[in-house]
DNA sequence: GACTGCCTACCAACTAGTAGGGAACTTGTC
DNA sequence: GACAAGTTCCCTACTAGTTGGTAGGCAGTC
């Protein structure tokens, strides 16, 4: 039906695991048995498809994150269920859209540079707030303050991600993210043998 | 002089900052004021001049390692200077270039994967082992094995790098590497106000 | 009659890569 | 020292295919 969100559904995926130059309005085309034109009709140029792809993903991450604030129990609960989004992304074989379009920074048009540090920014934002809010609630012990340990974290999930696409191997994200928790929310409890409850699960 | 190398200088610095689908012969051709057949002439094809980097680059970031074995004091120290090698690249606006060549993964040639393998292999086994030579020697406090430790501080700090360089920020990237060698390495220590020595330094 | 959503048929610029030639240097032979 | 043969390294000129993008038309719908 939509076919505007057809394109976008097509791009997202080519540039999650392909890169913003690693893909053409011809793949899309033949993917979507629609001509290059008609998607021009859609989006006028590629950087106003790249844009659109920054503020559908922003508005879902955006949604997401609502849910999780609605929906878990603690502050600890939050960042399981935060690294669990990354997760499932990298089950899909993809890597996260910004973390992507951050290794083509360079090359990007200004509107889709920006595009992406909003998303970093409201990543960042949402995290110091978990941190904060674990912080006075006793749940999370940790150094300094909430946006240093916000950026590290979102640094670290991407990079996680990024490495273990490379050996199709989710199972390497997982388990970098459960330690990668554990050391950020000041975990210090004995857990010998014992393993998490899976990400996202 | 060497052609070759100059080639490859330029190339590398173009994947590091563009990507490897972000730059063509036409690049290189344009910088270093040869001809495209001429590049031809000393890379056949992309993909043997993508092979070629990866090769150097494994092969210098091998020398930078055991140039930190015979000369750093202990474990941290040694952790601290390898961190320092990935703010010396940031420094100079670039990407680990395998960081790069990762997220550029699903549309590399098959030699090319194997050698983006080959160096994370590489840098994960000499972190697991300074991990394990950090525990016997009791500098180094961490839970678990130390290949997933070395995972761990390796997949973050590509990550931290792929986001302080969208912003432009090496201190985005050296505060996140503090904190996650701190945190890696179990040091429990107050350090109020205090700064470390800087990364690299 | 205007708008939507698609089409055919283009375009110039660029992509990696090739064919073939020529100048400069090295090497072995007399 | 002279000469040929080979090698190295670059050139001009070209290719087929792809890139993002445009012009203009046409059927259906409001």
């Amino acid at each position: 039906m939509d076919t505007a969100q057809r394109i976008l559904d097509v791009a997202e995926r080519l540039v999650q695991t392909q890169g913003f130059n690693g893909f053409s309005y011809a793949d899309i085309s033949a993917e979507l048995g629609i001509t290059k034109a008609s998607l021009h009709y859609h989006f006028a140029t590629k950087a106003a498809l790249g844009s659109a792809l920054i503020t559908r993903y922003c508005a879902e991450f955006r949604h997401a994150l609502e849910g999780i604030d609605v929906s878990a129990a603690d502050a600890r609960e939050k960042l399981r269920r935060y690294a669990g989004l990354y997760a499932e992304v990298l089950r899909q074989h993809r890597m996260c859209l910004c973390g992507m379009l951050a290794a083509d920074y360079t090359t990007l048009p200004t509107l889709m540079r920006s595009g992406v540090k909003e998303f970093f920014d409201l990543n960042e934002s949402w995290l110091a707030q978990i941190f904060e809010e674990g912080r006075k609630q006793g749940v999370l012990r940790f150094r300094g303050p909430p946006l240093d340990s916000a950026r590290l974290l979102l640094g670290s999930l991407e990079g996680a991600m990024l490495v273990a696409r490379s050996y199709g191997d989710p199972e390497r994200f997982t388990s970098a993210a459960q330690r990668l928790l554990a050391e950020v929310s000041g975990s210090r409890k004995k857990r010998a043998g014992r393993t998490d409850r899976r990400l996202g699960g």
